[in-house]
DNA sequence: CGGGGCGTTGACTACGCTCAACGATAGTGG
DNA sequence: CCACTATCGTTGAGCGTAGTCAACGCCCCG
């Protein structure tokens, strides 16, 4: 059953670009010039920190640009423990993917400006323009991609392989590289941490010391990760044993 | 951090529809009339179980409608776990998603008949025709909410909750209902299931064995399901507690 | 100064993984 | 036709990782 296994060792088309010698690293958001100038030009929102865009259930009448700060999109298990869907970056768009109603609460993790579009407005603007179309298509791709490279993996890893994914995310996605020395800002707390890993607050707690003892990272504060080990971090998301 | 937890209990629209009172059991592919239509125009496809469509990494030049059967989308992590992404019922389409390469290798679980389509057909009849692309986003939309709906939940689930959700699934998407009585069939072996929701097969099989005492299902042969308890399983899924 | 949210650590429990064995079935070749 | 083998499903014993419950320090804010 293993006999194919390692058959095909898929790099990204991207690899390389900015990011010398470190695998995997690099997938960004598509170029979708037309629906991100569209969206550039309303006018932009600010939004404080823990302050909610839309709830759950709610009608799905806009779409979202992040210009600046970190969303999260979440919904509460019937149990009542709270899931962490994705967080939402700079460049990033929400609500494309709904349906007539928000699947997800969407959150701020910190300050935020985001730029808004009534779907009433964009709708019909798509449905005459096939680059705008285009560029929604492409962006549900990248979110579909998205999923599959930074969630579904997760399933199948343990709470270090997790939290290492989680930092190579934070580290792809907001600064510019990984490599040794580089900060990673933490915006969200140990329980959003928790709620998107599917871990609890304490494991995480004890994922972050272990991988200090190991030397991977260091912590001056609590929302200021530090790598001191890149290879072994990655190999360590990647699930590489 | 709870107040709003279930504020919303959110219902999809097709709700209701051949499913008397169980909730949130129904959510059918959409109808992408004429991306199906032309898939349809198209000579079928036979073949055999473990076939393999296209491995991971092959450059992704074809679209693919699943008629019947059944296929699975799978990836190996560099440990050589393998790791089931999605199955692929009848009526769903494989393919749009993918960038220049595939992402996954798909393989059928059963003998299965598909339409294909070359990208290169139908790239250029898509950037003509917004009907088209509108169902090119449709059927993108649709595989964000079952990798939401299906998928993201498990990551924060038990194994009789995860196994609980894939019956659910499959009674979805193959019979009409999972009431009392109903029979479910899984193509697949206990490594597919394994290795879809991140578990050891022995968990699965045991898994099984303890929801049999439970009363919660019946099975005659290790591939054939008799739901007996229906509400259980429901909420189980639901991971309601 | 008190209270609440957040982060961390410890002790204990339990769920799922590992390793191992065994039965059943189906496909293969003597 | 019947061993022979491979694959699949199932069960048991023991272990380890992550969850639970609890306590405590820190910081910010009222």
């Amino acid at each position: 059953m293993l006999t194919r296994s390692m058959a095909v060792p898929h790099v990204g088309p991207h690899a390389g670009i900015g990011f010398p010698n470190v695998k995997d690293l690099a997938f960004e958001a598509p170029e979708a010039r037309a629906l991100v100038a569209l969206l550039k030009a309303q006018k932009p929102l600010s939004c404080k920190a823990k302050e909610v865009l839309f709830h759950e259930g709610d009608a799905a009448d806009s779409v979202f640009l992040v210009a600046s700060g970190m969303l999260c999109l979440y919904r509460f298990m019937p149990n009542g423990q709270r899931m962490i869907a994705r967080f939402i970056f700079p460049h990033e768009i929400v609500g494309l993917a709904f349906d007539t109603d928000c699947s997800f609460t969407a959150a701020c993790i910190e300050p935020t400006t985001v730029y808004k579009i009534a779907r009433s407005s964009l709708n019909p603007l798509c449905a005459h323009s096939p680059v705008l179309q285009n560029d929604v298509v492409l962006m549900l791709k990248y979110e579909l991609r998205t999923e599959h490279e930074d969630h579904l993996p997760m399933m199948h890893q343990n709470a270090e392989a997790r939290v290492a994914r989680l930092l190579r995310m934070l580290a792809r996605r907001t600064s510019t590289d990984c490599r040794k020395g580089e900060r990673i800002q933490l915006p969200m707390t140990r329980s959003d941490i928790a709620d998107f890993l599917g871990l609890t607050i304490e494991t995480v707690c004890r994922t972050f010391t272990r991988m200090k003892e190991e030397g991977l990272i260091s912590a001056p504060t609590p929302d200021r990760i530090r790598v001191e080990n890149v290879d072994a971090l990655i190999s360590l998301a990647d699930g590489d044993e």
